[in-house]
DNA sequence: ATTGGCACTCTTCCGGCTGGAGTGCTAATT
DNA sequence: AATTAGCACTCCAGCCGGAAGAGTGCCAAT
């Protein structure tokens, strides 16, 4: 789908502009006469009939039946959204109320329920925002707990106050003494850096020469191996307003609404998803089918990755009907992925 | 509605019985035509028709207008499983899922997690498990880490492998060698004994006569207290298949959907529900608008409590239409629940 | 190149009709 | 006295046909 822009004059464009905002707002089909007297361009219905008749051809509307008007299909909605659309700021309202939920500080956690939520109630569709990556944030203290046989509880805390928790095979049993000894090593040489790096570390002192390390230095490295091996794929992210959807008529079908629900709750094919739209910084667009995802086949999804320090380290957005005011959310998004980047700086957080 | 099962002669009650049956297993409102050939008592439609005339008297059922047959109303649903049920034995492979899903001794919560999901999917409907409750585990360890300022975030271990976490907010500045010894210090005292205790304990020692305590000792006991009070009311619950409900006509109609859908993710009601359901022991049913709760009017809620060491711990269950079939759904909770339970027991958990 | 006009198509809505299902009542039967 | 057969009645669901409305496509005029 290069930029079709080309293939059309300046009026047809305007046309599918008009056509386009003209569906958004009223969900109907369109037809020739309303956009004659409602488009800044003065053409007749019958030119517009003929303009529309090329639009057609080209795959950017279609008409549900004979008598109907036309509406957009994915390559329209996707041509407006790449060339024609202009984004219309967000009001002072809603600014304020983003400001204000996202600039309290609190538990990560918690932020990004904050925002999920925020997204959901002023877009009155479904927000969604994914927990910041693991790998990135930073290592404040490791601890291990002895449980029964050879199992190990590894508690560690990440930046300010995120407790994670996992339960390790180790093969042989040790002491608690030795358990504390073991994580106090490794606080006084990880405590700081950032778990990509921890992880980085810890497979480079395993490959080099072991022999500068004793027994318990040792163990305490093959333990924080177990720790934070392959826990990258772990995702997750939070969910709100899933029931705003229930509302929209193009989404009415029984069916499509339960496989999009059973997406949400199974979460994988959601996380792919997002996990696609995080590459890409910015903000990022799918709309109908475009997601390769069936479930989402009559919705739109629009994501901001949100950064911390300069890096991406997670990614937001709303789901919503296909037929979604993106002038309004794109630039919504924008600025919730602005401010929660913002939040979650830990530079910035008041001690 | 005492026992109206005695304003009323056998026949009546075998009628109702077939009918509600009926019901049950064609979804659609039954006439007396079926019901006479159906029913074992042999019966002419005309005498059928008479009683059911009184059964309506008597507000057991309905009809939804002067030509279609009679559905149970609420109360007649009510009879039905007080009384005339005659609860259905599940079968081999039914019962063979669910010991194998929950005879693997795992974490509790990922038990949790199992049991709801394996109620989900034998039921076709939604399952519902409450996570245990708090106070009746028993404490394994805590453990105090310093934040920035006056908060210092609490780690405890409960049973075999769960990590509870919180911050709290102290009225002066402890230094990490500080908060060490008094987490070693209620360590040495409080391991191994309930939450419940661990509170009341705390609770007296803070009531009690001070003078034989040290500061770091009260310091300590303070910051027990502020982790362990007022934590009872954060109950939780895990659901699965709400999704399976989207498919019930009775559930077709959107407003209710999106009723239902809310109060699972407020979950605040659902949470009073379960708790009132936890009050009775064994099996306990709400039918349709008995529940009280606006969201759950056109559901039923079959739920038992289950019990580790011969206390009830939590609450489990299967939210459905009030059309369920509930000889197999009782006889299904209460097994679950059972299996459940002894699962969960500590005492019988390998090493 | 644009436009007015016109025939055509298709949907939606409404009223009326019909068949079926089920009831309530009454009178007959056991 | 309880049960049953018979019958008139009601109500719903489905179907048909017609009318109204919306919008198109095409052709001829500007």
């Amino acid at each position: 789908m290069s930029d079709r822009a080309k293939d059309l004059n300046e009026r047809s464009l305007q046309l599918l502009k008009a056509l386009v905002e003209r569906y958004i707002s009223d969900g109907q089909p369109v037809g020739s006469r309303v956009l004659s007297k409602d488009s800044a361009l003065n053409l007749s219905p019958a030119t517009i009939r003929n303009v529309m008749a090329d639009l057609e051809d080209l795959g950017l509307i279609h008409s549900p039946h004979t008598s109907a008007g036309r509406i957009p299909t994915v390559s329209g909605y996707r041509l407006f959204v790449n060339s024609l659309l202009t984004v219309k700021p967000l009001n002072a309202k809603e600014l304020m109320r983003l400001y204000q939920g996202l600039s309290e500080r609190d538990d990560a956690s918690n932020m990004i329920g904050v925002a999920s939520r925020l997204l959901a109630e002023l877009t009155k569709m479904a927000g969604v925002v994914t927990l910041p990556r693991r790998e990135l944030v930073c290592l404040r203290h490791i601890e291990f707990l002895p449980l029964s046989h050879k199992r190990v509880l590894v508690i560690f805390v990440t930046n300010e106050q995120e407790v994670h928790n996992k339960v390790i095979h180790t093969d042989k049993v040790f002491s608690a003494a030795e358990l504390q000894q073991a994580g106090a090593y490794l606080n006084s040489i990880y405590c700081g850096h950032s778990l990509a790096t921890v992880r980085a570390a810890v497979l480079k002192e395993l490959q080099d020469d072991q022999e500068r390390m004793n027994q318990a230095m040792l163990d305490a490295i093959k333990m924080a191996q177990l720790t934070f091996e392959s826990d990258s794929g772990k995702d997750d992210y939070v969910l709100a307003g899933q029931t705003n959807l229930m509302g929209f008529s193009e989404l009415s079908d029984r069916d499509h609404l339960k496989k999009l629900f059973d997406a949400f709750t199974h979460k994988q094919d959601v996380i792919h998803l997002l996990d696609q739209a995080m590459k890409a910084e910015g903000v990022q667009i799918f709309i109908g089918e475009e997601s390769g995802y069936q479930a989402f086949d009559h919705c739109s999804l629009v994501t901001s990755s949100y950064s911390v320090n300069d890096e991406v380290v997670g990614v937001l957005g709303v789901i919503g009907p296909t037929r979604m005011a993106y002038e309004k959310i794109i630039p919504f998004v924008d600025v919730t992925a602005k401010l929660l980047g913002a939040a979650l700086n830990p530079k910035t957080t008041a001690p």
